[in-house]
DNA sequence: ATTATCTATAGATCTATAGATAATGC
DNA sequence: ATTATCTATAGATCTATAGATAATGC
């Protein structure tokens, strides 16, 4: 009934500019989110960098939640944290490709605030974002593995490092490393601190 | 004028009870903040542990910021990531100290909880814990260079290894992993990544 | 005619203050 | 008599909804 009624009736779908709206409502959400968090940045402050009221976005988008939850999908596309082809790249160029991946991020700090900022949020009661981080730091721990583990079979593991504490100490080194250069900017480089950790657990020279 | 008078009429000044009831108050923020973050955590979840009325918390701190820097001040104290004395401390006992102190953290992950979320926090727009963090992660920095350096001395960084990338590596790999225990606890030992990561890059070996 | 956007507003916070009542201590 | 605590409430948010107006596209 309500479904015959639904195909009868159907709906025109959005205008075609809408596309380009949301995208623009997602940007904009990423950098006050990144800048405020997601409790405190605001859906007027959302609106206000692009000149809409709060009620268009929620138009969009239905809540603010849904919202987080479409930023943070948006981003899956362009990841901070994984690496392409981890599965079939040559083991010895896995640190070499850790690093660009981190230089690429050097020039996106609203992406690296965006993860850096929810990450820590998340870990309170009932964040919207709590399964997300919790999932997304699972695989990132287990890619930096299976590349790692890779690398072991072809002895490129440093004496004494196996895969899991590769895996483990890059992954904590790298996300610590860009909360402090947060902090502080000029303290630290997230790219050379990961790089001097790569030569010190791997064999490959060439970073 | 105001002074004469201040001396003339002069206040009781607080009750016995007084200097207990802030330190529940401050014992129960720690809670709140470290779950909730500040701006999430309400005074009113503070009152409600420990069953008093908001505005008796704005009776003994006249803010929630001076709360927060009520809360941190008395953090201080039992700072989590200051090694004691690592000023005259015998070198090759630094690491062990190091990771004595992650021990000490493991039990208290309240503390954890309220710096890792408070100093990702404080990194966000018109926080009033940002120059805290600032000041705090520049000592921790400065401490922990300081204690490499007397390491370097004595010749107990492992080879390719400088004080400075030994100080920022182990200080990113600790906050880092400290965040990934709180996203999840099961999948990562703070104190053992950081004790791998000092035999590493030091010449100590009994850790 | 449907979607997009705005205005207005409900309802739920939250911090802080004013002022009354209760507890403490000179 | 002063401090501690509570009740009541002001004033400032904020998210979300209802309903009117504007823009788009069949």
């Amino acid at each position: 009934m309500t479904e015959a009624d639904e195909t009868e009736r159907r709906k025109r779908g959005p205008y075609r500019k809408t596309g380009a709206r949301r995208r623009e409502i997602i940007a904009a959400a990423l950098e006050v989110f990144s800048a405020s968090g997601f409790r405190a940045g605001s859906l007027k402050d959302i609106g206000e960098r692009i000149g809409i009221d709060p009620s268009t976005i929620l138009h969009h988008f239905g809540s603010k939640e849904a919202l987080l939850r479409a930023v943070l999908d948006d981003k899956i596309a362009q990841d901070t944290q994984s690496i392409p082809d981890i599965e079939e790249l040559d083991p010895a160029l896995i640190p070499r490709g850790l690093i660009e991946l981190a230089e690429r991020n050097d020039r996106r700090p609203g992406l690296i605030s965006l993860y850096a900022v929810l990450s820590a949020e998340s870990t309170t009661v009932d964040h919207p974002g709590g399964e997300y981080f919790r999932e997304r730091t699972a695989r990132t721990r287990r890619d930096f593995r299976t590349g790692f583990e890779r690398m072991q079979q072809h002895g490129l593991l440093a004496p004494g490092v196996d895969a899991d504490f590769a895996a483990t100490s890059t992954f904590a080194l790298w996300d610590g490393a860009q909360i402090h250069w947060l902090i502080d900017p000029d303290s630290v480089s997230v790219t050379e601190t990961l790089r001097r950790h790569l030569r010190l657990i791997t064999t490959v020279t060439e970073l």
